[in-house]
DNA sequence: GCCGCACATTACAACGATGGAGAGTTGCGT
DNA sequence: ACGCAACTCTCCATCGTTGTAATGTGCGGC
């Protein structure tokens, strides 16, 4: 910035004027640091920036594996968001481990950004307060509600419900709840299942518990060996709500290992709309959350917090509206 | 940093060299520092540092989509490398447009970090030249051989030889080379080709040019609508060497919808061992391009440059070793 | 008891940018 | 012509850290 002070005959403060678009500049300054800008290739040093005026317009994005194809989406969806504004995203994986998304929170990593965008597995809300860092920070997910940060999360009780209804509605009556956590109350497990439980109270149904199926990890590997698991003990069932897309299709796989025919024995339908499911064999019939809608409302929501006054805004709590997507894993059979 | 002194009655360059693991430091004084920062909750300024030192700590990942499960799977591996000598990633994504690829390169944001990890797919091998940016590259992918930079790649002619090969080896012969790209002589789809002709050559075979299919972008819903096309207009194969695996999958379903059976109409091969080939139905054997050892190298070339004296080494082209991995889809069929 | 050396600590000046205050220059109304 | 406001630009201090050089201690050897 020297040279090109220098070589434009202003002072250094004037070519940071420019750079900053500070309005009282004769044009034909401006014109001539830009050119010389332009010929030595200047460009600013993003360090000494972050130094003096405190931000270093890079947010963090906390999730738990970039594997997962949601969390992938759901990053490239943030980072549209992010790029939109301006902003670089950094990620971090925690692997869905407690100590480290809590280390990851406190880490000297996380004064380098101006906003977290956290999305935890782990944590539950007797951490809630944990939270509660000194750098802005939205929260994403079902783990923790009414705590410390802005939240924004998808309908999932409502969705679940609907996902459920839908299966009702094609007759189906012995569906399994697929991807349950055994005593989780929120978690999107636990609210996935309290909607799916809705739609059967509210139809005046009952419903099996052996049909509530636990799925440790939501991978599909997990949802394939949960399969297998309930073909082995022979419950028998006409559809699957699984709680999201890649169990499904680690189901879907064991079922039609199995001889099962989708959707003529077993209607199927997940959760999250990631891409494979409209590809898969057969396509498989999910609930769209709303991802960029998330993401876009998430990133929002934090550069409020990052450029906002020290008004203390109350969190806010935003869930964004879902669609039921209806593919051919739940096709309605012709009797 | 300033409180700190004051509150351990020390100056601020103590505390920057307990920091900084500085050897000559009697040890109460250390511990006594240690201590005031740990009540403190002293966090280092990372700006600062980076400012002053010039290191940041921070590399970035540049590659086309995070949606593409081979890149997310790849930059997983990116950052365990990273993480392991305390590097973050700063993920950007180019969609692989050529602008953006170059813009990326070539904006302020890569001079907040320390190194660049370079995939791209629009830029060839006549912009070798433009890779060559002050800051510290290694190119990844196949795009581009013989640059200024460091290279690391997996050997993508030996690998598809090796795929056809196993193909010939199941007594097919009428095998679709699926996913070339018209004209192109490096890039994956060019190497790739390569390797798959000269499978057919020294096996003395003639290979129909009938047979080479070129799929558009490599998405999975490109290699549907190949695989609907080559359906359609007639062709017989029983055989399909994809160059990668989304658009074997995405084939896969296609042939499986149309009625031929997998292995035994058709055996197919992926490239990239997704997680996903692990689970398809059938499972879709592949090439293992080594992922791994592809991102740990990477890093650990990148970190040499990065920590590198001034001693300029000359550019390395490093090939990874891949594996084929031979699954249900191309299962010798019993005849 | 003095010197020299190794150890332990500190003072000071950067790194490259920006905020704020102020100095110089216009232009306009009176 | 003069004052005042608006404009244009510069000077200085500062963000938090670390490299360099210098200073301050303690100890053994002669």
């Amino acid at each position: 910035m020297r040279t090109v002070a220098l070589a434009a005959g202003v002072s250094i403060k004037t070519v940071s004027n420019v750079i900053n678009d500070y309005p009282h500049i004769r044009e034909d300054t401006r014109q001539r640091v830009l050119e010389v800008i332009e010929t030595l290739g200047y460009q600013p040093n993003l360090s000494a920036r972050g130094l003096r005026s405190g931000r270093t317009g890079a947010i963090s994005l906390v999730i738990p594996d970039l594997r997962n194809v949601y969390f992938a989406e759901l990053a490239d969806s943030v980072m549209a968001a992010a790029a939109k504004r301006g902003l670089v995203v950094m990620i971090e994986q925690s692997g869905g481990d407690r100590e480290r998304e809590l280390e990851i929170l406190r880490g000297p990593r996380m004064r380098m950004v101006d906003g977290i965008l956290y999305s935890v597995l782990a944590l539950g809300q007797e951490d809630a307060d944990l939270v509660d860092v000194p750098t802005p920070v939205v929260l994403l997910g079902e783990r923790i509600f009414g705590g410390p940060t802005d939240h924004v999360t998808m309908k999932n009780v409502e969705a679940a419900r609907a996902a459920t209804e839908h299966m009702l509605a094609t007759g189906r009556r012995r569906i399994l709840a697929f991807g349950a956590h055994e005593n989780e109350v929120i978690g999107s497990a636990g609210l996935r299942l309290r909607g799916f439980r809705q739609a059967f109270d509210s139809a005046g149904l009952h419903h099996d518990d052996a049909l509530v199926v636990d799925v440790g990890n939501w991978h599909r590997g997990d949802g394939a060996e949960a399969m297998r698991a309930v073909l082995a003990s022979g419950v028998a069932f006409d559809a699957v709500v699984a709680f999201n897309d890649a169990i499904a299709l680690g189901a879907m796989r064991v079922m039609q290992e199995a001889g099962l025919r989708i959707p003529d024995d077993v209607a199927v339908i997940g959760f999250d709309n990631i891409e494979e499911t409209r590809y898969s064999l057969p396509t498989l019939s999910t609930i769209d959350p709303g991802r960029e809608e998330i993401a876009e409302t998430a990133v929002r929501l934090l550069m409020e917090r990052i450029t906002g006054s020290e008004e203390r805004i109350a969190p806010r709590e935003i869930e964004v509206d879902f669609r039921v997507i209806q593919r051919e894993s739940s096709t309605v059979t012709v009797l």
